[in-house]
DNA sequence: TTAATATATAACCTAATTGGTTATATTATA
DNA sequence: TATAATATAACCAATTAGGTTATATATTAA
């Protein structure tokens, strides 16, 4: 399952997105205006600056920064940056297929459904996302 | 995640479907063939025969015999009836969209990708699998 | 120079889930 | 009546999810 964390993930940066760009905002406010727990923000904003998608800089007045086009991250990258390698069946993550024949069968099947869901995610991205709240307002 | 006793059911109804209509085998038999834990076997047959697919008959001689038409069974029921319904994110549990914006936005691309997913497994059934194994000899 | 504010990093913790095992009861046949 | 089979329930260890706690480090303003 796509873990909440992800999905946190995902709104630290859209939350970062819906400001202009160069903008520089705290993790307490991301978190009191997304409702996230502040240290998981600390925490996935870590990983997040791993992939070098936002910088910090600290101090007073100091701040989180996205440094990377928002339209250039997709869902499923965040997904994959959080939760690691995604499969919806443990059979996806070994590199070699099994030896009975019906589980054989399987990993097609699994392969195609995943694969069906991850499309969806990767067309989706970080702008869309902070577009689409924009336009609710 | 699809765990793994929900694809053993389907290996397991798989195997069933891979003899003539009527065939009785037993647990123990399901279970070498097809190298699954023979606890698990009958742990399973017990959820699969509460589905209606399956009865059993006690005693020497007895064993599992499918009762439904495996053209009729597909790989998201059986997924959903060990597994329980599905869901690739917490939030597709809850009936309730929550209130923040940005979550809600993406409750309705969690629900596509999870759906583009689930089409593949409802277009598969358990005849389709016991086919495949089949040509595979 | 020092107090305050902010990020950075790591370790820790509890509850739930997964993938199984163990034990026991029940039924039917030879 | 012994044996072979299903039926049912309880149990268990390892992993994961979601989050907390603690501490270090950098920057600014007074």
């Amino acid at each position: 399952m796509i873990t909440k964390k992800a999905e946190y993930a995902i709104i630290i940066l859209t939350e970062l997105a819906s400001h202009p760009p160069g903008t520089i905002i705290t993790s307490k406010r991301i978190a009191e205006q997304r409702s996230i727990p502040v240290n998981l923000v600390v925490q996935l904003l870590a990983v997040i600056k791993e992939a070098g998608w936002t910088s910090g800089t600290r101090g007073p007045a100091g701040g989180i920064r996205l440094n990377k086009d928002p339209s250039q991250i997709n869902m499923r990258q965040v997904i994959e940056k959080v939760d690691g390698p995604i499969g919806i069946t443990r059979c996806l993550f070994s590199k070699v297929p099994c030896q009975d024949k019906t589980r054989c069968s399987l990993r097609g099947i699994w392969a195609k459904a995943q694969q069906n869901m991850l499309s969806v995610l990767e067309e989706v991205s970080i702008k869309d996302l902070a577009e689409a709240v924009k336009t609710d307002y």
